[in-house]
DNA sequence: CGAATCTCCTGGAGGC
DNA sequence: TGCCTCCAGGAGATTC
């Protein structure tokens, strides 16, 4: 399932198409999370790309020309991914939507289980729903002990959930959810508003870390994660927690626990996390 | 407002 | 081998 580290893995991974001019356009399967818009075979040919941005898990590619401007969105949802191939292959059974540049190359967005999204964005990108309100990236400044502190001071809800909540702070999954309370030694259903400045300082710090090793190992993988099955870097690193149920805990060998939190799969160590 | 639950979808795993 | 059930999950929508 992607990962912000993924999301941006993907981003750079499609960076070579970045000025290049739009050729066609092709949906075989346009009911994905919101349906594909249809116009898109018409508005896209002849425009320009002219950058690739990502917010949160959102790959924002800015498109303009005589014809138009505006933003085509990307979201992998939890089973998507994008393809640069270098030739148009004939597109396979979840293959839902590409983009051919006139120089021959095409992007290729895969989804089997369709939780993913395309959407064109016109005016103002700040002001649109999917993005008007979210919470700050993890890996920037923004992001940081005091921020959070404040941020979780009216939730009562667990720290877990609190993480994962966009509005608070972007691009935090189950995945990472679970590693970075284990390495910050936190236990995942403490109450967000409990939490001390303290550990607030020490969960930020192990987020930004987390996610930067994670980055570190997709960006490594970009071959695999490109063209072909291979699965992305960070499903071959080591977890400590994240889907480690009952193996032995990596710091103190008692077993990892499992439980279920706001309908996630949560995993950790009773005893090397607090709360 | 916050918090919990529901929802979309398909592939893979496990049971019989 | 086939069929059934259950589960995984991002995050917006809905409900309380």
């Amino acid at each position: 399932m992607p990962e912000l580290p993924e999301v941006e893995t993907t981003r750079r991974g499609l960076l070579p198409l970045v000025g290049q001019v739009v050729a066609s356009v092709s949906i075989r399967h346009p009911r994905l999370r919101w349906p594909i818009p249809t116009h898109l075979p018409q508005t896209l040919p002849a425009l320009t790309l002219l950058n690739i941005r990502r917010r949160a898990k959102y790959l924002l590619c800015e498109f303009a020309g005589e014809t138009g401007h505006g933003i085509l969105l990307l979201h992998l949802g939890m089973s998507g991914r994008i393809q640069l191939l270098d030739d148009a292959y004939p597109a396979e059974k979840h293959d839902h939507f590409d983009v051919a540049f006139a120089g021959g190359q095409v992007l290729r967005l895969r989804d089997p289980r369709r939780f993913g999204a395309v959407l064109w964005l016109e005016g103002v990108e700040a002001e649109h729903p999917l993005l008007a309100s979210l919470g700050p990236e993890p890996l920037e400044d923004g992001f940081n002990a005091r921020y959070l502190h404040s941020a979780l001071a009216n939730k009562s809800l667990a720290i877990k959930n609190a993480i994962m909540d966009g509005h608070v702070v972007v691009g935090v999954g189950n995945i990472y959810a679970s590693e970075s309370l284990f390495r910050s030694r936190i236990h995942p259903e403490t109450p967000a508003n409990s939490l001390t400045l303290k550990r607030c300082e020490k969960l930020v710090a192990e987020i930004k870390l987390t996610l930067h090793e994670a980055l570190a190992a997709g960006g490594s993988s970009l071959r695999d994660f490109f063209g072909t099955d291979g699965l992305p870097g960070y499903f071959q690193q080591s977890y400590f927690a994240y889907a480690r149920t009952n193996e032995p805990c990596r710091v103190c060998g008692r077993p990892i626990k499992t439980m279920r939190l706001g309908q996630r799969s949560t995993f950790y160590c009773a005893h090397c996390q607090k709360r």
